[in-house]
DNA sequence: AATATGGTTTCTCTAAAGGACAACAATTAT
DNA sequence: ATAATTGTTGTCCTTTAGAGAAACCATATT
C-alpha cells in the first residue's frame, strides 16, 4: 500500500514557512486577506485537500514540479490562464476571479 | 457641463461584439462563467460602473488606454497584479481570487 | 462639414516573467 | 547507511507583458 502524505507539510508550517508565526505583520495581513495575492497559498491548500503531490499535480497538467512550487511559494507569478489549468486539469476545481467596488 | 457616459457602449452590446449574441456556444459558455476567464468582462463592466472613460482608467494607473482596451477585449492577458493594481488604483476595488473544488 | 470624444487596432521595442530542466536538500522508510 | 519520495532552488531560453505613440473608426455635438 502506497503511504500518502508522507512528507507533506501542513498548511500551518507553509504560511510560517512562508509568512511568519502568526501575530506579525505579513502573516496577518495574508489571513486577513489583504495585500497581494497569495494564490500560493490558495494553491497549495487546494492541493492539500485533494492529497496530491506537487509532482503528480504537475504531470496532470503538463508542467513540473519546480514551477508547481515556485507558484505556491509566490516566487513566480503564474498567468491566470495557467492557473486555470492546473486547478481545472489538475484538481478538478474551478478558478474564480471578480472586481469588488 | 461635461457630458459623461456618451459613446459608452453598454456591457450587453460589448459581450455581444465579442461573444456573439445569446444562444450561441461562445455566449452562453460566458454567461455560465466557463471558459477561459473573461476578465475582461469583468473589468469592462466595473468601469462602466464607475463611468470612467479607458483614458480615464488608464492616467489613474499609470497605463495607456490602447491597454486597457486589449484587457477588456482579451487580447493581452493582464497580470494578477497588473488587474489588483488597476483595480484597486484605477476602481477603488478589490480583485477577489478563490478556488473552488 | 468639421470637431471632439471614446474606443479599437497596429507597430515597435525592451525589460521582465513564464516555464522547463537538472541538481540539490530534507524527510522518511528499508 | 542508503535509497526513495517530496519539495526547493539555480540556470537557461523563450515568450510576452506592457509602454509608447500613432492612426483609425464610430458616434455625438456645433
Amino acid at each position: 500500500m502506497k503511504t500518502k502524505n508522507n512528507n507533506l507539510i501542513t498548511l500551518e508550517e507553509f504560511k510560517e514557512k512562508n509568512y511568519g508565526k502568526r501575530g506579525t505583520k505579513q502573516r496577518d495581513e495574508l489571513e486577513a486577506g489583504y495585500e497581494n495575492f497569495k494564490i500560493g497559498v490558495l494553491l497549495h491548500e487546494a492541493r492539500l485537500e485533494k492529497g496530491l503531490t506537487q509532482e503528480e499535480l504537475a504531470s496532470k497538467t503538463g508542467t513540473t514540479k519546480s514551477y508547481i512550487s515556485k507558484i505556491e511559494n509566490n516566487i513566480k507569478e503564474a498567468r491566470i490562464s495557467t492557473l486555470q489549468k492546473i486547478v481545472e486539469l489538475g484538481l478538478g476545481g474551478k478558478l474564480e476571479l471578480s472586481i469588488k467596488l
